[in-house]
DNA sequence: ATTATTGAGTTAAACGTTTAAGAAGGTGTT
DNA sequence: AACACCTTCTTAAACGTTTAACTCAATAAT
């Protein structure tokens, strides 16, 4: 039993060769005979070296194999929604393949600037809130690659949202004439509401906007006229969010017969509290949602929707990281016909 | 615009100062005067010097505030687990409070030696595959908490499961004579098979072995015979594996009129099936379950189950690391007298 | 026989900090 | 006036590697 952990230089004065060629032994094979190296490595392993420190090795080499995972909220929100919650499996199974590790960093804190020296880039999903860390992240050295929002020159993963907001909702709106739309963060609020005439925010960047424009483009085409009192704004996409706007929708008057929402979470507490109230779902209430989750798709009447897969999603978001990939990934979507229209 | 990242010794000759003045105004405050301080501070906002390099401070300081979250089995999977996704959530938002960094790690992984250096120290989440894995990680230098399992020596959090799962089978076995149990990970297999003579696995270590212990101690109590081919083993909580021993369960002669099942995901499926067969809960069957989700509460009819907080275990065990306790934690249960017995 | 070329190792300078030890000057005590 | 004792700052040695540049033989080319 050693006292103190051995290093590259206790380990290179006991086998009698220099530093530079242990580690070479360990890290690039050509620079040494093979006779050598495998007898420096069975000493290694002899003596109880397990290899070059790694702490060392970050600061030496400027690499540590570990990618951040920027999640919109908090982490512990985002472990529990289904959708992140599966993008995160994807981009961790890519990752591991790699043999990188995943270090999960909420985007609700400020800054990363204790992370940014270290990391070998980042994986942002979702929009921060804080328009800081945006701003740090566009100005970072460090490779960076956004998911379901956008960043000035920054590599992204997408799907096209207008469009399949488009399609959707232009299903939706041959079977219907009036119509409400829950969206997610369009206006600055904490709280479920109607966006009324409160500022937009995101704008450019958000994927909500872009939900939005597919929306109400197909509204147009169909001749339905769309106030900003038919539209609601969510602070997230949360069973109990979602429950409150439901009542609201449903307790309006005169109703609307077309729900266009912008997560399937919500599509599916709209239908719940519909089922509940004895409305009949799709002849007096057509409802459509967002994402493509597997509950929606186990739910009774089944949820129409826009499936995408958020698993291919992280998988792409790891390999645009690591193949340095610098431009913008448009995925497919599916518009899935459920019962629900 | 600077070509490349400013250093310290860059901004101390900029400033005129030595490098341990700037080093010291950021980390040891005491160590100069105020005004001293404030200056440099400002002087390093105004140069764009936004603080020591993080790599270079892991490598001296020896401590990266990273905690290294070692999962069962990949991370794929436990995102996706309501149970193990909680038990994130509690961990997570604990070292986020104390400006902690979380890494996952898949407990499928062979070695921790690709962390250790740099990690501040380990929370492991259920039992990992990898035996080496737990050898390593017995034998760390850094500090290691584990929760649902043990490690000699090394401090852990836990509930009683042996007395839990005592408890819920004893209410079950006062109304049902026939027993069937649904365990997790009792032998080496990876598909679901009743475990007749094959060699039990962790049998010292594991919460399965636990919740057995309890099950059996009940049993002999009501005087209920259970024999090793009422006893079934599933290579992991997953509804796909519950959903094929439930059947086998169900279609086993006799049938049995108490099931216990290891988890409510284990224990929901099986709900689902007898209830698709026909057989009616609890009247012909009493189901049993373990953990406490929220879908159990949600079921109908409502199962039975031991309740148990995975957020706090999560919480605690960020603690315990932390605070560097050396002494196992047994935290609370309570046993829900849902519907199904 | 002389000069290139290659192969196998070594030397020493980074990488960007932290921190123990020391120096210089000021303050308080006797 | 002499001494110890702070306070404030500096010096320089770590922390454990990687890697460009170099040395020294041995082999190949002319």
């Amino acid at each position: 039993m050693n006292k103190t952990k051995l290093t590259l230089k206790d380990v290179a004065e006991q086998i009698g060769v220099s530093t530079a060629t242990i580690s070479n032994a360990f890290n690039r094979p050509d620079q040494l005979s093979k006779s050598k190296r495998e007898e420096i490595l069975a000493q290694c392993k002899k003596i109880g070296y397990s290899g070059p420190n790694k702490a060392a090795q970050i600061l030496r080499k400027g690499t540590s194999n570990i990618v951040a995972l920027v999640l919109a909220d908090s982490i512990s929100y985002m472990v529990s929604d289904p959708v992140a919650s599966t993008f995160i499996k994807g981009a961790s199974s890519a990752l591991q393949e790699s043999g990188k590790h995943l270090l999960l960093y909420a985007g609700d804190s400020n800054s990363i600037a204790d992370v940014v020296d270290f990391v070998d880039g980042f994986i942002c999903y979702g929009q921060p809130r804080n328009v800081n860390l945006i701003r740090e992240l566009a100005a970072s050295p460090k490779p960076v690659v956004t998911v379901d929002f956008d960043i000035d020159n920054k590599p992204s993963i997408n799907i096209d949202n207008e469009e399949a907001a488009y399609q959707v909702a232009s299903h939706a709106l041959s079977k219907g004439d009036s119509v409400a739309i829950l969206g997610l963060r369009l206006i600055d609020s904490p709280a479920t509401c109607r966006i009324y005439d409160s500022p937009l925010i995101d704008v450019e960047t958000s994927i909500a906007h872009r939900r939005l424009d597919g929306y109400l483009r197909a509204a147009e085409d169909k001749n339905v006229v769309v106030t900003n009192e038919a539209i609601w704004h969510l602070p997230e996409s949360d069973r109990h969010f979602a429950r409150q706007a439901a009542k609201e929708v449903l307790t309006s008057s005169p109703r609307p017969n077309v729900v266009l929402c912008m997560s399937d979470i919500i599509a599916l507490e709209l239908l719940h509290m519909a089922l509940e109230m004895g409305i009949k779902v799709p002849q007096e209430l057509k409802i459509t949602g967002f994402d493509g989750i597997e509950e929606a798709e186990r739910a009774r009447p089944s949820l129409t929707t826009v499936c995408q897969s958020s698993s291919q999603k992280g998988v792409e978001a790891a390999k645009s990281l690591l193949d340095h990939v610098k431009s913008k990934n448009t995925l497919p979507f599916e518009v899935r016909l459920g019962e629900t229209v």
